[in-house]
DNA sequence: TTGACATGTTCCATTATTTGAAACATTGTC
DNA sequence: GACAATGTTTCAAATAATGGAACATGTCAA
C-alpha cells in the first residue's frame, strides 16, 4: 500500500470511506485524529463532499454521515450490474423452494460484495445485507469465486486477503486455502464451514459467464442448528443448476449490446 | 442554478451522474457528445472515476457503467440514515397487515428518494425501488413531506419541481399544489390520485421528528383495480399511527449520541 | 470574570494539479 | 491503401488545492 490516491477525487474518496467506516455520526475532530490530512485540507474536503451531498451534516449534533446521494447513485450501479437484475427471479425461486437465506455476491476489490439477498423464513439473520462486504477467503461465495478466477487475477485477489482468524475453522494462510480452491474447482461447489461466523454455514456455486469467466456466486446459507455441512448437499443439485441458469441469462442479457463483434483483447488493467 | 460544481470533485460527480443517468453501458464518445467538458478533460475524469471504482470499464465492449463501490458506500449511507434502520420493523408490520406495497421515502435535493419498500403480496410493481427517485409534486410521499416542511425550505423545494404532466391528474403548476398542501397539513395525510403513474394510487403520512421537523414519509400504494381513493381511508388510522411511531423511534435513536448534553445551537446552514 | 483549552473556520502566498488544443495512436471502413 | 472515427497522450498555461498560522467560538475550572 503506497499511495492509492494522487488526485483530488482520490483524496475525497478516502475521506468518504473514512466517514462510512466509522459507522456512526462522526465529528470533524474525530476524522482529523484519524487522518493524514492537515486540518485545513480535511476541512475543505469534508465541505466539498457535503456540498456534493455525498456527506450529510447534522448541524444539531455537528456530525457527518454518508449522504443519501450515494443511495441514489448505488441504485443505478445496482440496476445496471448485469448480475443483480438478471438473477433476481432465480433468487426468489431458490428462497421459496428451500426457505433458507440466499445470497448473491460479486468480488469487488478483493472483497465479497453482497449484491442481493433473500431472507430465510426462519428469520435468523446472517450478517450479509445488500451492499455489505465480507472477506473472500472465509465465505462460501468468496471461495467459489476465487476458485474459478483466472490464475493471475486470483493471485492478485489472494494477496488482498487478510487471513484473520474469525473462528477456529478460518483459513489462516494462503496454502490451505489454495488447496481447498483446487477441491472446489473439481467439485463445483464451495462450503463455508463456520469460517466467518460461528454457527453459520453455507454452500455456494460460482456463476460463470463462460468457461473461463466467473461473474459472481450464489449461496444458500443456514445455521448449524438446522443443518450440517453434509445435509447442505441436499441443496447442491438445484443450487448448481440455478447458478448455471443465471450465468446463461447474464450472457443473453449482455448480448444485445456489442455492435462490434469479436475482440482480441488480452487482459491488462488500465493504468 | 448556474454552476453547482467548481471543484474537481464536483466535475467528477457530474460525469458520474451522467453515466448513471444513461441507464445502460455507455461509450466514451457518447458521454463526450452529451458533455460540456473537452475531450481530454472528460477522458481524464472518466479515468479517475474508473481508478476509484466509481465507474466500471468493460473492455470487452469498451463501455462504462456505475461501479460497485457505490453499492458498498450506499450501504453505509443507508444503514446510518436514521430512518431506514429504525423504520424497518414498522414497514414489515404494515406490509404484513395489509398485504399492499409500503414505501419509505425522504426528500433528497428536491426529489423523493425511496429509502425502503415492501412488496405487495399481489406482485404488481410500482416503479419505486430502494434508491430510486421520483418527483415530489406528484407522489403521495412527496406531497406529505412538502406539506410539513418549514416554509422557507418548502419554497426552495417547490422551485425545484418540474411540473411535468405525467397523467391527467398531475399538478401542472405550483398554485394548485400549494392549495392541496394546505389541505394535507390540515388532514395529516396525502393522496396520490394517479398523478405519477396511471392506475397507481397511494395514501401517505409524514414522519415527524418533532412538531416542526419532517424526516420523511411512509405510504401504502396500491392499484385502482383493487382500491379507490375513498377505500384507501381504510388504511389511514394505522398508517398515521405507524408514522408517528417511526417518528418517536427516530427521536430516541438520535438521543444516545450527544455526549455533551444540551446545546444552544440556533440554525444556520453551512457555507 | 478571567484565562486556558478544545474545536471549528478562514486567510493567502505557495505549490501542485488540472486543463484543453492539438498531435498522436489505433481500429474499422470504403 | 487512403479515410474516417474513436480513443489516448503531450505540455505550457490556467486553475484549484494546499497547509501553516491566525482567528472565532464555545467550554470549563478556578
Amino acid at each position: 500500500m503506497s499511495e492509492p490516491d494522487g488526485g483530488t477525487v482520490g483524496k475525497a474518496m478516502t475521506v468518504l470511506d473514512q466517514v462510512a467506516n466509522f459507522g456512526r455520526p462522526v465529528r470533524f475532530s474525530e476524522l482529523l485524529k484519524d487522518s493524514d490530512f492537515p486540518k485545513a485540507t480535511l476541512f475543505r474536503l469534508v465541505q466539498t463532499l457535503t456540498q456534493q451531498r455525498l456527506l450529510t451534516y447534522d448541524n444539531q449534533a455537528q456530525t457527518y454521515l454518508p449522504g443519501l446521494r450515494l443511495v441514489q447513485l448505488a441504485h443505478a450501479a445496482w440496476a445496471q450490474s448485469s448480475l443483480a437484475t438478471v438473477a433476481a427471479p432465480y433468487l426468489d425461486e431458490l428462497a421459496h423452494k428451500f426457505g433458507e437465506a440466499v445470497h448473491l455476491a460479486q468480488l469487488e476489490n478483493g472483497q465479497v460484495l453482497f449484491i442481493d439477498k433473500r431472507q430465510s423464513v426462519y428469520r435468523f439473520d446472517t450478517l450479509a445485507q445488500t451492499g455489505q462486504v465480507a472477506p473472500a477467503y472465509c465465505t462460501g461465495v468468496g471461495k467459489a469465486i476465487l476458485a474459478f478466477m483466472a490464475p493471475m487475477e486470483r493471485d492478485h485477489a489472494l494477496r488482498q486477503q487478510a487471513f484473520v482468524g474469525y473462528t477456529p475453522t478460518t483459513h489462516g494462510a494462503p496454502d490451505s486455502l489454495l488447496q481447498e480452491l483446487d477441491a472446489i474447482r473439481a467439485s463445483g461447489v464451495a462450503y463455508d464451514r463456520e469460517e466467518h461466523e460461528r454457527g453459520i454455514i453455507s454452500i455456494a456455486a460460482p456463476i460463470m459467464s463462460d468457461d473461463t469467466n466467473v461473474l459472481g456466486a450464489v449461496s444458500i446459507a443456514t445455521s448449524t442448528s438446522r443443518h450440517t455441512i453434509e445435509s447442505l448437499d441436499r441443496f447442491e443439485a438445484v443450487l448448481r443448476s440455478t447458478a448455471a441458469q443465471i450465468g446463461s441469462a447474464a450472457r443473453v442479457w449482455r448480448a444485445p449490446m456489442p455492435a462490434n463483434p469479436s475482440y482480441g483483447n488480452s487482459g491488462g488493467e488500465n493504468s
